[in-house]
DNA sequence: GTAATAGTGTCTCTAAGACAATATGAA
DNA sequence: TTCATATTGTCTTAGAGACACTATTAC
């Protein structure tokens, strides 16, 4: 047994195998009340017409996030943009680019709704599309757009949901995709990253409504409002006021200093 | 601007950046009361000499996570382990190896305290490292063994610790090590994972001395007690009882079917 | 006025943490 | 017996969630 298990690095560091890398982004935000991501349409096999991730080629002289980073701006159009990148995770199956092994890195990103979304951007077809019609399954208590606005009836809407419409994605960007959305919502949680998706100045109206579409649910405002403001260095009093959502001026707020929320903002279970 | 951000994929798909691909494991124990990761002394350049996690090529077949199976297998010298696996993050900084351009990816291994350590590993010297001895800062409430054992006064322990032991790590491991302590710390806030450092069967206060090891805390054994029997499908008693600790007989237990531990077992501040 | 959103107060219940007291084995 | 660990119980306090009520704007 010990000789079975003992045949060593069978490679010469000099003759490796050889792996493509790619880094591929998760870019959430949040626009008309919901979580939206930035997707790509394929124009290209593998995988043509499907929907995928922007993502590209790590290049020989960058690190991982600077590649990220890069490719970010590449797809946003925009460079320096006010957003927070963390590393999701690795995706390394065999098969999951049919052209050859190609490993690739997923970063997350959360920004504030941008003001022109595709702005000469390069990709081919990118576009915001709301997390809740890409995979339905992670709002259970959404029923989509088109349901919302149509006859109720229809065949395909019998269940309350277009089943025909959900999204066919290229390679592996479904799991990925689900990954991130989670991270998102578990970072809610603990991290004071909902302010990430809100302009610099913000109400708590506006920051319950973040937390509403990533977790998918209703909050109470009375207890989030409490909970927020009582939450040490979560957010500061920006002196102003603002009528923008309608009703009473509600006070203007901008982010915090700290880096982790105590006590957390809690799913609802 | 927009021909500034547009110069898309200069890269065919055909001819892509070539990378090497490894894992690296953190693989974590507690022995005799500590937190301990299996490290290995290399034998080659670069950084002979130097502590290392044990780590190789991810080989042309493979996943990532087979890959990581293989290898940690290969390093304890047993095969389906008793452990718990899970991919932690990945490191590709430009220069973090000398010889080539490198992608890491880190895994996160927490066993139970294996029988034979390094018994018919491969590895030059494998061996089980006490993390507070590896990364002191991590630990602040823990006296290193050194300290304790010798007489108090001399020159190198002045401050209750010896720089001079500190280790010397090759490539970043230093850094993955301490990002995979901080993975299993939170771990064993939301997640039933402190089981898996255990036995099948074990008592509450191994299951506590589990969190004390990992965390570098003391808990009050009564309000643990008390805490992880009433968190549902933590734990299940297992009808026996063992003296194995000494003093009074204490109940046995084995692992509940939960994967979220609901409330979780909170970190002191 | 009404509608809409913002913000405060109050009550209940769960759970965390401090710590007294008891239980049961080994040396 | 003493010592070491296990286990139960009690008290206090922080925080989550339900929800009544008031405040301030636009229309």
């Amino acid at each position: 047994m010990m000789a079975a298990m003992t045949e060593s690095e069978p490679y010469d560091p000099a003759r490796f195998p050889a792996f493509a890398v790619t880094v591929d982004l998760v870019v959430l935000t949040v626009r008309e009340s919901r979580l939206s991501a930035l997707m790509i349409r394929r124009g290209e096999e593998p995988f043509v017409g499907r929907t995928a991730l922007p993502g590209g080629f790590v290049r020989p002289g960058e690190s991982l996030g600077e590649a990220a980073k890069r490719e970010l701006a590449e797809e946003t159009g925009l460079a320096d943009l006010p957003v927070h990148l963390e590393q999701l995770a690795t995706y390394g199956a065999v098969d999951r680019d049919p052209r050859m092994r190609v490993v690739s890195v997923a970063y997350l990103a959360l920004a504030p709704d941008l003001p022109s979304p595709t702005a000469g951007g390069d990709a081919a077809d990118a576009h915001w599309a709301p997390v809740a019609d890409l995979l339905p399954d992670l709002f259970p208590n959404v029923l989509d757009a088109d349901h919302v606005m149509t006859h109720a009836g229809r065949a395909d809407v019998a269940d309350g949901r277009r089943k025909s419409e959900r999204a066919a994605f290229a390679f592996d960007h479904e799991q990925i995709l689900v990954d991130g959305v989670e991270r998102a919502r578990s970072k809610l949680e603990y991290t004071p990253l909902a302010a990430a998706f809100c302009p610099p100045e913000f109400t708590v109206g506006e920051l319950r409504r973040v937390y509403e579409a990533v977790w998918g649910v209703e909050l109470d405002p009375r207890n989030f409002h409490r909970k927020v403001t009582g939450t040490p260095g979560y957010v500061l009093p920006s002196g102003g006021t603002t009528t923008r959502q309608g009703g009473r001026p509600a006070q203007l707020f901008k982010r915090g200093d700290v880096t982790l929320l105590n006590p957390p903002m809690l799913r609802p279970a």
